[in-house]
DNA sequence: GTGATTGCAAATCTTTTGCACTAAA
DNA sequence: TTTAGTGCAAAAGATTTGCAATCAC
């Protein structure tokens, strides 16, 4: 083992403003070691599970949340009755298959929106989220 | 009153394959006489209970979806913990105000997407869409 | 030590379900 | 009469919260 094998996530922790918890230290690893992810609070609290990482499932949720807070994860809404978050942060949009309630980037070029509406009045434009649901 | 006040709204539920009950007229005279709206079902239940109209909350939701798979309705979600269902069943996209969780139409030509990526393999596109956030 | 963080269990919120009752055809 | 639809209350599923115990600094 690296004699300093957290220190790259510690200090995202740090750069967030999060205190680099055992906790978080290893979820963040979970999620950022690798490739980009999507993933619920269920399906990271599995995983976390998995690799004999004790964390309750509360933990899971208020730690996504803190993470979204930081913007170190965007949450994607696609399904009303479950929360998706994304490791990519970048500006892009997704496919969601309706089948198997699974969500995939879009790479970034394949989708252009050329007219969008101005605001509403006293309204600021936060996103705009283009989801293609697909199905077998 | 007119003689035959609900005939409307009863042809539009046959024709839909609905059975024409008490509350499935009152909950469409509700929906569709009038312009076009966004609800949950909460909402509408509210709705229904100021008008008198006698129906639970069970019921609300049982008609919403049987409404939406007659496909007089349609399902929007913009938000991971409510449904919001939209009697206009056109093609078309939305605004989601963060600040008050309210969703209003955009005119159909305001939002225009000129580029899509083709489907993965074996799966066809059911529908695209658009939510433009947007917050004070 | 001190304040932030965590775990647990209970609470909350939205939605669905089982079943006896009621109403449409 | 027959079957579909309804109401209620209970169940289910996802998420949040309160609070005592624990951890980072």
């Amino acid at each position: 083992m690296d004699a300093r094998p957290y220190s790259q996530v510690i200090e995202r922790l740090r750069g967030a403003g999060l205190r680099p918890t055992r906790q978080r230290i290893a979820l963040a690893k979970l999620l950022f070691e690798g490739c980009d992810r999507h993933v619920t609070a269920e399906s990271l609290h599995a995983e976390a599970l998995d690799h004999s990482i004790r964390v309750s499932l509360a933990t899971v949720y208020n730690t996504l949340h803190q993470f979204t807070d930081a913007r170190l994860l965007r949450e994607i809404v696609v399904d009303s009755h479950r929360c998706y978050f994304d490791t990519n942060t970048t500006d892009h949009h997704h496919f969601f298959y309706e089948d198997t309630n699974r969500l995939e980037d879009i790479p970034g070029d394949d989708v252009e929106v050329s007219r969008l509406p101005k605001a509403p009045a006293g309204e600021t434009v936060r996103r705009v989220d283009v989801v293609v649901r697909v199905s077998g």
